[in-house]
DNA sequence: ATGAGATGTAATAATTAATATTACAACAAA
DNA sequence: TTTGTTGTAATATTAATTATTACATCTCAT
């Protein structure tokens, strides 16, 4: 499976925040034109971020605002506020209340510490990549586009 | 989201293998009762560990078996047995054939680095996870059982 | 103050992905 | 040649994700 694309919308709506500041009102529905999401999906987007201290929305007249430094938001930041439980058991453990069968009695056990290295290691490199590095990028390419 | 539980599943299919090894023949029903999944299930992902070269299974006669030593089998290897795309776009980005905007013309590239450095660790800490490391700790568990 | 344009959120629907089931052909060995 | 098994296709079920509808609430310009 895989992981939800939340955040890949989470990002986009982030630079797309971060590009149209003091030039245009950010509101939903321009962002639901841009990454093609429907306008409520990206309200709880932006209502998480929101929440997690990322950005600020203004109620009523409407647009969003970036309330840090591009070079301070992290993608896990980005990624724990969309996931409430975090990273936490991303990958998923079977339910095997297996009876005398021993393996089935401790393999959630077993998992545990294997799944949470994966956990760490993913937080780790989501740590290190900052919203300014993407936006970075994202000049670069608009540089060469024909 | 999470990824799915098949490797969780295919873990427990093979330390039980392991642990059953020259004292009972390892059929899909019976790990299919361990484990609390279907049959099927549970022959598809011996069928897939099988093309991967981890075990080999007994057409007819049934049972299956390691075809190498735990401490040679690492979880990346499980994991990319079961997945065919390995851990590619594990992490979702949305299909937005972004008109005029330059943020949704470039979303996809931006991203590409940052979940192509999210994958490599991934399978950095898989590889250094072995299915010997995981049958130890197993062993360990049964020890302190009451 | 009020109308236009937003956000916030609940409820529901639609879609997609994961898992389970049924069915049966192919196989191996007693 | 019967019994128990694997391999796999087809289908059904379930669960998770994403989309939609609806509307209360808010802000500001007029």
């Amino acid at each position: 499976m895989q992981i939800s694309m939340k955040c890949s919308v989470a990002v986009h709506c982030l630079i797309f925040i971060y590009e149209a500041r003091d030039k245009a009102k950010v509101t939903s529905t321009l962002l639901s034109k841009s990454t093609g999401c429907n306008p409520v999906i990206i309200r709880n987007i932006l209502s998480s971020l929101k929440k997690a201290g990322i950005i600020t929305v203004a109620r009523g007249s409407g647009g969003a605002k970036l309330c840090k430094n591009p070079a301070e938001i992290t993608l896990l930041q980005i990624y724990n506020a969309l996931e409430p439980d975090g990273l936490k058991g991303i990958i998923g453990i079977h339910q095997c209340y297996g009876l005398k069968c021993p393996v089935a009695q401790n393999i959630h056990k077993v998992l545990l510490a294997p799944y949470c290295k994966i956990e760490d290691s993913i937080k780790n490199t989501m740590n290190s990549i900052t919203l300014q590095s993407m936006i970075n990028d994202f000049h670069e390419l608009l540089k060469y586009a024909d």
